[in-house]
DNA sequence: CGACACATGTAACACGTTACATGATTTG
DNA sequence: CAAATCATGTAACGTGTTACATGTGTCG
């Protein structure tokens, strides 16, 4: 079993664990356990759900009274679900860093100036802080919406330092233009 | 045009900036760049210059006196190049924090040891730190390499800043077991 | 000669994304 | 009644991943 790209699979499945849900209301619960920051395509959970039925990690329902259908969590979604929970994400099968490659090769690509690159990748940075902060304040946002926003925020904290850190490095190093 | 995962194709597409290669030669320099972090599948390559050339960014020049097909940037290359050094990679294009879904979904799941969860992530983020921090006392690495292993490390401090601090938050609202 | 790096490619498949089609129900 | 929301799906396409096939050159 592949190791990336399964936060959808996983998430549905785990929203099933608590209960059996149909689609549509998948969308929601995904969305509001965290809080939109990757709103989820209505399409996309039913073709997930397609793939988990064919896999055999959830079962679909009969046809509900007013014909939504339900899906609920099989035994082997169970198992996959806690391996999910147990195992830890490994920094090796994580996506790739867009900002780090793009940084990294600018550097390398004579005619590209790297300042100008980083500096615009910080007001934008900052400007997305700006936004999740005033988002933070604006609601009363659930533990793991809080949790999500909580993440991002001490990611862009990061990046922000790793730009300032680049900036520094650059400099000493002496590339101007 | 999407801006979701095209880190390879612009990486490629920078590459080739610095002058025209071939398609084995450029996995080799992916690798050294970004210092083998996201190693890259040698037939990924020739796949994504397919797709390069089939959208007009690179052109594939005459075989080799050893039959070497070297790849050019066009000039529809080099504006899509300028273009993405000038853009800077927003916070809502990223891709999906699997971490952070999981955690975020592992408080809404019952019967989930969160603690757990968190505790063993922890342990495993602290090994790739360590593997990181070995990894560029061992070497001298690159300008590029040395500012994407920097990027990796700030990246996994603000992990484990954001585990300590869902710790905190879980014993705080309570919710043992 | 055997193993390994160099070099090029293809095929099958994965997940993710968007756009579209369709209809029922609710609400202003 | 019109618009929005609820609800289900499909089709086409994108990048990324892996495994496989094929051949050359080099070095011990």
């Amino acid at each position: 079993m592949h190791t990336q790209y399964m936060s959808i699979r996983h998430g549905l499945l785990a929203l099933l664990e608590r209960e059996p849900m149909y689609g549509y209301q998948l969308r929601t619960e995904f969305d509001t356990a965290t809080g939109s920051t990757w709103p989820l395509n209505v399409g996309q959970v039913y073709t997930t759900l397609a793939r988990l039925e064919r896999d055999g990690l959830v079962a679909a329902g009969e046809q509900d009274d007013d014909g939504k259908v339900r899906y609920a969590i099989t035994d082997a979604g169970r198992a996959e679900l806690r391996e999910w929970f147990g195992t830890p994400v490994e920094a090796t099968d994580r996506p790739r860093d867009e900002l780090a490659i793009k940084l990294a090769l600018a550097v390398t690509v004579p005619g590209v100036d790297v300042a100008s690159v980083v500096q615009r990748q910080r007001a934008s940075t900052m400007t997305s802080m700006q936004d999740l902060t005033r988002l933070k304040r604006s609601g009363d946002p659930s533990l793991s919406w809080s949790l999500v926003l909580d993440a991002m925020r001490f990611q862009l904290e990061a990046e922000l330092r790793w730009l300032d850190h680049c900036e520094t490095v650059l400099t000493r190093t002496g590339a101007p233009r």
